[in-house]
RNA sequence: GUGGGUGUAGCUCAGUUGGUUAGAGCGCCGGAUUGUGGAUCCGGAGGUCGCGGGUUCGAAACCCGUCAUCCACCCCA
C-alpha cells in the first residue's frame, strides 16, 4: 500500500467543518481591518528564503525542502509566507500604491522536522502583512486582528506576549553584553545553552529548563541596551493595546526564530497544546523589503498555525453544522430505477441537494442507505409507483408520506422541502 | 538528528509463567419484516498478530534487526 509521507496529513471530511469555520471566521476579520487576500506560490527560488529568514536559522540550515528545477535553478517549497509576500509585493511594485497594502492568505507550509503534537511537515498558515505603515498603531491593529479573531473562536486559555526587539544595531550593541555574562555562568546551564552561547545567545533568554531560567534571570536585559527610539516605539504600542483593551503580559525572554523581525514581537500561546504551544506569532519587520531589494518600507504581520487552531477548537462547533443534503431518491424496480436518476438530476437542478446510492436493489436497502446520509425526506419511486405515475415522498422524522405526482414533480414537492 | 511509548478484525482494545482452533465491544452483511430506515433478537463474514530473522518440541507473547506511528528533545505556527 502507497502510504502519505511522514507528518504530511489528509484532512478527510469529517473535519472538513471545523477548517471551514476556522479560515470563515479569518476571512471576515482580515476583511473587517481591511486586509484583502493575496495568492502566491508554495515555491520559490531558494535565496529569497534564505535571505529573508537567516542563513544561520533552523529553517534554512535543515528544514527546508530545496530540489533543482530542470535548468538547475534551487527552488524550495515556501516554509512560511512572508518572504514571498514581500517579493510579490516587489515584484508587482505595490509601494508605488498611494494606500497602505495589507494583505492575508492561507495555505500549507512545508518543514522538515520530526512530527509531534503539532507539529507536521506541511502544515497550514493564515497570515496577515501590513506594509507601508510606520506607525505603532499598525502594530497594535495587527496584533488586535489576532486577538480578536481568537477570541471569537473561542480558543479557550490563550495568552498574549510581547517584547520589544529594538533596531538590529541595539541588538548587535547588546549580544556582546548578554555573552559577557553568560560566559560567567556557563557552569550552571544545560550543554544546548551552553552551545547556544556561541550559535544564538538570545535562545539562551528563552530556555524552558529551570536552571537556566534561573541561571539568567540577572543577566542583562536587552530592554535596557535599547535606544531611546525603539523604547519610545515600544511604549507608544502598549499604549495602544491598553487603549483598544487588547490584554497582553509583557515578556522580556520573548524572542522570534526568524532574523528578519525588530522592534515588536509577540505570541499568542495555549495551554493543553502539548510542547508545541504557539497558536500564533508575528512582529515587526521592517528592514526586509529593503533586504530583497525592494525600496525602505516599514512593516508588520503575523503566523497563525490552523492544525493548532483546529485542535483547540472546541467540540460543539462541529455539531453545529446544518445538514448538507435534503433528499434521497430510493428508485428500485426496472423502471423505478430508471426515472429515478432523472428525478435526481432534475432536483439539483433545481438547486436542491439531493442524493442516492446506486448500489441499493431494495428498498429497505435505500431507506437505510438515507437514514445514514441523515437526509430529511426519501423519495420512494418503484414500479409500483410509475405505472400510477405517482412517487411517495416520506418525511424521514415524522415518518408521515405523501404522494407525489410525477407529472409535475418539481412544483410538488417543492412546498416540503422549503418548511423542512 | 537524539530519546521513550505503541503496533493483534473496518474502529477501540483484551490475550495468563511461551501451550494446541487468537477473543470481546462497536461497526459491517443477512434473517425475523416477499416494498419501508433507526430499536430488539438470531445468524454470518472478516485476522500475513507491522515486517524479517533468531531461540524453542511449540512464539501474538522471549531476543535481535527493521519499518510505521505517537510523544518528547531540538526548533517553531
Amino acid at each position: 500500500m502507497i502510504k502519505g509521507i511522514k507528518g504530511v496529513k489528509d484532512l478527510l471530511p469529517e473535519e472538513a467543518p471545523r477548517w471551514h469555520f476556522i479560515e470563515e471566521s479569518a476571512r471576515r476579520w482580515a476583511t473587517r481591518y481591511g486586509f484583502r487576500e493575496i495568492r502566491i506560490p508554495i515555491f520559490e527560488v531558494t535565496t529569497l528564503f534564505a535571505r529573508s529568514i537567516g542563513a544561520s536559522t533552523d529553517i534554512v540550515e535543515k528544514e527546508m525542502y530545496t530540489f533543482q528545477d530542470r535548468d538547475g535553478t534551487s527552488l524550495t517549497l515556501r516554509p512560511e509566507g512572508t518572504a514571498g509576500t514581500v517579493r510579490a509585493y516587489i515584484e508587482h511594485n505595490r509601494a508605488a500604491i498611494p494606500v497602505p497594502q495589507k494583505y492575508y492568505y492561507f495555505g500549507p507550509m512545508f518543514r522538515h522536522e520530526r512530527p509531534q503534537a503539532g507539529r507536521l511537515r506541511q502544515f497550514h498558515q493564515f497570515g496577515v502583512e501590513s506594509l507601508g505603515m510606520a506607525d505603532p498603531r499598525a502594530d497594535v491593529e495587527v496584533i488586535s486582528l489576532l486577538w480578536r479573531l481568537l477570541s471569537d473562536l473561542g480558543l479557550p486559555s490563550l495568552t498574549l506576549e510581547i517584547n520589544n526587539l529594538g533596531s538590529t544595531s541595539d541588538r548587535e550593541a547588546y549580544r556582546p553584553r548578554l555573552v559577557e555574562y553568560l560566559k560567567i555562568q556557563v557552569t550552571g546551564l544545560c550543554t544546548n545553552c551552553q552551545r547556544r552561547i556561541e550559535t544564538n545567545p538570545l535562545r539562551v533568554l528563552d530556555c524552558k529548563v529551570p536552571e537556566c531560567r534561573a541561571r539568567t534571570e540577572a543577566a542583562p536585559r536587552l530592554g535596557d541596551s535599547l535606544s531611546d527610539a525603539a523604547r519610545s516605539y515600544f511604549t507608544r504600542v502598549l499604549a495602544g493595546l491598553d487603549a483598544i483593551k487588547v490584554p497582553y503580559a509583557l515578556n522580556h525572554r520573548l524572542v522570534r526564530g526568524l532574523d528578519y523581525y525588530n522592534l515588536t514581537t509577540f505570541e499568542v500561546s495555549a495551554t493543553n497544546l502539548g510542547a508545541q504551544n504557539a497558536v500564533g506569532a508575528g512582529g515587526r519587520y521592517d528592514g526586509l523589503v529593503e533586504t530583497l531589494g525592494g525600496p525602505q518600507t516599514s512593516a508588520v504581520g503575523f503566523a497563525l498555525g490552523l492544525e493548532r487552531m483546529a485542535m483547540l477548537l472546541p467540540e460543539s462547533v462541529t455539531n453545529s453544522v446544518p445538514q448538507d443534503v435534503v433528499v434521497y431518491i430510493a428508485g428500485f424496480g426496472s423502471q423505478g430505477t430508471d426515472i429515478g436518476f432523472k428525478l435526481l438530476e432534475e432536483l439539483r437542478i433545481s438547486q436542491v441537494s439531493a442524493v442516492s446510492d446506486f448500489r441499493s436493489t431494495t428498498l429497505k436497502a435505500h431507506l437505510r442507505q438515507a437514514d445514514r446520509l441523515g437526509c430529511r425526506f426519501t423519495l420512494i419511486l418503484g414500479d409500483d409507483e410509475v405505472v400510477k405515475g405517482t412517487a411517495v415522498l416520506r418525511d424521514m422524522v415524522s415518518k408521515t408520506q405523501y404522494d407525489i405526482q410525477l407529472s409535475s414533480f418539481l412544483q410538488q414537492i417543492k412546498p416540503f422541502l422549503a418548511c423542512s
